[in-house]
DNA sequence: GATGAATGAGTGTTCATTCAT
DNA sequence: AATGAATGAACACTCATTCAT
């Protein structure tokens, strides 16, 4: 078990697949068409994956559990961070622009499959975990609002500013989403991530002033 | 022609099929199950509607272009007021407040039909009609992103002007997308709209003074 | 009943259902698309034919008729000269010309419909017809036979001159047949006529000596 | 790869198929009932089978191969033979009539399937088979024409000539086909032979001689 | 004379999945 | 570890035909 021919397999059907839900999406790939690109039968794919929907997860598992991680990692030094914050003070952005590049170099060294994620897996069991990554983004950001705003805790927030705490970490995945679709290498996304910044600052600010 | 028999048909076959649409998206949607649903044969469906996507778009279209006139309507007259903006001059909110409020109420008039154009219309030939508004915006939003910044025309905005401004419209369209999924009423979603604004007015100044 | 109006009807719908016939052939043509393209309903083609076969022969049936009268009064009038025959003679052709040659021109005048019969009709009452005429003229060719071999009466023939004088009747049909999907024009039909009668009737005595 | 049981069940569908072609002709040919009368899913004969025509092919494409080469075979000795006449000479029939009683007896040994394809096979993509294989033959009866006329070459020919030589040449196939579906065993059939084989000759020298 | 609506059985085809070997 | 065969339900769609009005 676990030969190197097995893992040979494994890997043709993976990277066959990818392919497919790649053109395809989700639901209109078809498993035997990834089979027969595989040079495989499908009786082998059933040995390897429980279903079309765990054969999924087999492609885009990796790199979203590698993303996640990086989230993570980024979402506590940050909370750190927040610890020195007072208000008025002016927010050093150069760590969370050494964040949002780590995260960006993942997203392109996974492109396929980032794309396949987020605008090709409807049907699947994983068609919203960018919202589950913008809801765990939502808890870290909420800390940080409550802070900036000088609020003593979470339960001085109004409906209102749940609301739009919300909005604004939806909108940071968002942001990741929009350079992934329209830059073509990381190189470029890189380079746009600055006057991204820019515009998710202000934001910030506009908010946190007019609310 | 058109009696109020065959009108009743098309209606019943109108509401069976925005909640099949609505329940399992365009492409796991069963036209016989409407069908069922809406107590008429498949051949029946097949007298009113071409096909599948036909169908989808008679329960869509309607909602659709109803906000396409509105949001045309705003762009045109936003533009008028763009002549009249000098840099550095406050921007008045109040005609901006009043379209989004227009839109937002558009939007909730027809929330479901809404909402499976947002999330469920893949496969269908409607699938890319947020893209397309969203391109719209842009068109309209390069000129007011280069009138702000005191070029004197388009050929002076660099690249980076360009995707900046693509991204602001596209997340424009992502305001009311947000609006619309997580907010149960109208009134729930006009009462966020401020605060919104903020962040999106904050945004675009941002950028204005940062790049 | 029979005005000007229905007349018109029953004349758009024969020239549309001449077309569709004429395009797909019996089985494939769309009830539906000849209704659509006559500018008439479903409901009024069944009112003046009682289904989609009785439409057939009403796009057929008179050309056929014309042809089977036409056949008909050769028939005889070669019968009638045979009997001036003796064994031997030199066989005048000219009458049997100028009879091809009438068959040749019915057969071109209504050349589609005769196309639409003979390559297009599988599936209809008619796919027959054609067979149908060549057992009429199996009759007539029977007498022919016996009495150039000399018989006395039909009774003489073997099993095997039937069989041949079949083959001939029918062949004599399959050669028309060949005119119509082989010739352009009349005029190119009737250029090739006596070429191909030397052969039939090069036949014909290569059967009468040597059987 | 294709035990036992496979090959029974590829089996059982083509018979089951060469029933219903037979009975219905291609078109009317019901996919569904081929299966249950062959005891076996639908999806069984699409993993054998491509689509309907490729179930076809799989009834007929074996016979018409068989078919097929026995009329190369034959052409290309009878062109040896052609070079050794000299007009005047009187043909020898025997070889002609060795190839055709072959050809007849491949014909019988496949009636049913020969049947489908002559008279059920519209709609398929075989529907032309006879036309090619008349085709192939008058090229060959295109050369032993114009060495028969005592032309130097092809290219003397007029085009009567070639319309009278594509006239022979589909009447030889037509010949084939109606010992086909008018005898009932091969052995009456090549009784029949002898006797179509007068016409033929006749007719072809009807035709060297008169034009 | 003719319409517009509706029927309902039928079509070929595809699918994810299973399982004996 | 993998094959090849088979399942059976589902799919969108088309058809000739009917009939109340």
């Amino acid at each position: 078990m676990g030969n190197d021919n097995s893992r040979e397999t494994v890997e043709k059907l993976l990277m066959s697949a990818k392919k497919e839900f790649s053109e395809k999406g989700y639901m209109k790939a078809s498993l035997r068409n990834i089979c027969k690109e595989a040079g495989v039968t499908t009786g082998a794919l059933y040995f390897f994956f429980k279903d079309k929907d765990d054969l999924f997860k087999g492609v885009v598992g990796g790199p979203v559990q590698e993303l996640r991680t990086c989230i993570e990692k980024h979402m506590s030094e940050e909370l750190e961070e927040l610890d020195r914050y007072r208000p008025g003070m002016q927010v050093d952005l150069e760590d969370d622009m050494a964040a949002a590049t780590e995260a960006v170099k993942i997203l392109f060294k996974h492109k396929e499959v980032f794309e396949i994620l987020l605008t090709k897996a409807q049907g699947s069991s994983m068609e919203n975990v960018i919202d589950d990554i913008a809801d765990a983004m939502n808890k870290h950001y909420t800390d940080m609002f409550w802070n900036m705003k000088g609020y003593k805790s979470r339960k001085q927030m109004t409906k209102e500013d749940k609301f739009i705490v919300h909005w604004m970490s939806h909108d940071q995945v968002e942001l990741f989403v929009h350079l992934l679709t329209h830059c073509k290498t990381e190189k470029e996304a890189l380079k746009q991530l600055r006057g991204m910044f820019s515009y998710i600052i202000g934001g910030w600010f506009g908010v946190i002033n007019n609310t």
